[in-house]
DNA sequence: CTGGATCCGGGAAGATACTG
DNA sequence: CAGTATCTTCCCGGATCCAG
């Protein structure tokens, strides 16, 4: 992107991240961790490759993201966030934010992962039974979904993880997902399937 | 811009607002308040006037500003945020803290405009002494600039009235103010003239 | 002066094919 | 898997012009 040229703190932060395509893949790697090239490309729907290529350039000269090597067996480049790209979570947040009421449109045509969903969550859901022991509330599967864990009064969204076990695995489309954790419908809403311990899907809802 | 087609907040949050210039225009207005369209260019040098014109089109029909007239004798179409628009300030502001660091690189041929300094200045000063009556000090002039208002422990940033009488005018170069208020040099520096009571200026400083 | 509209060139973004 | 190469499209920037 062509700089601003304005001596301003927001203008200076654009010329970094204003860019399209820049902020979701911050996006990516603040939800999913380290990803390989083809890990993004699989979050992003829609981005080229060659703009990825070149958008990774940019924020590794830029110092948002680093490249490394994971040793063998499972040898492959990956690529994170840097302290600095990790920064970038407030903005992400508040655009989040923002961004929320357009969710009550419908999906239509839009691409869908589940794992975007874990940055609403981390301020949707609530622990409404801090007292009880810790239970973990699965949304989508390994392949691409999140872990909502719920302790002791703190809510935490992680990518899934083999190790965990949830107690509730909640498989629904995506607009009722949005509608659930909006408090707009309940566990027993239509369309939904709760695999395991509805209790523990309703700990964490609103 | 085109649609990232991604259901998704925050995609779909820059579907609305991650046009070029479209944060920036905010920006003027949340730190102008109403605007005229020749107000925004001079707010936004290096914009395009057929680039603003449509910019504001497109911000228009995304219910993010409003125009109206303002009646004689200063008759005027005047340009301003929505409540949605005005929601954007979370955005703003973290935007505005995470670039906050790319200000100690010097301006160099940047433009500079004393009002974009507003937003930091929001979150960087301090009132030393809140039981003190109220100050009020300025940066640059009624043209371009912005007032810090000291009272009782809240620090308020407005642009310029002409209805304040400030205790302390400081003039110095863009790059002297950004060290100042980041506690880099003190009242006393070099380049920095400070017209009325430095005491004031020093009640502000972090 | 203000508040644009119009035209045009360059460059970024997008689509697709291909490669080590 | 992790990109590169190429071609097309279209957004952005710059200049100019114009009506009220």
């Amino acid at each position: 992107m062509r700089s601003y040229d304005q001596y301003c703190s927001m203008a200076r932060a654009l010329d970094r991240v204003g860019d399209r395509w820049t902020l979701l893949i911050v996006r990516e790697l603040l939800t999913q961790g380290p990803c390989r090239f083809s890990d993004l490309r699989r979050g992003l729907p829609g981005i080229a490759s060659n703009l990825l290529a070149d958008r990774l350039r940019e924020m590794e000269s830029a110092a948002l993201v680093t490249r490394y090597d994971r040793p063998p067996p499972v040898a492959a480049t990956l690529i994170d966030l840097t302290e600095r790209g990790r920064d970038l979570g407030g903005v992400v947040r508040e655009l989040v934010r923002w961004g929320a009421p357009l969710m009550l449109e419908p999906p239509g045509d839009d691409e869908f992962r589940m794992h975007w969903f874990a940055l609403p969550l981390r301020y949707l859901c609530r622990d409404r039974a801090p007292e009880e022991p810790a239970v973990v509330v699965r949304l989508g599967d390994l392949h691409d979904g999140c872990d909502i864990v719920a302790e002791q009064g703190r809510i935490d969204v992680h990518p899934c993880s083999p190790d965990r076990r949830p107690d509730a695995t909640v498989t629904a489309p995506p607009e009722v997902l949005v509608q659930l954790f909006t408090g707009q419908v309940t566990a027993q809403a239509e369309g939904l399937v709760v695999d395991g311990s509805t209790a523990a899907l309703e700990r964490v809802l609103p």
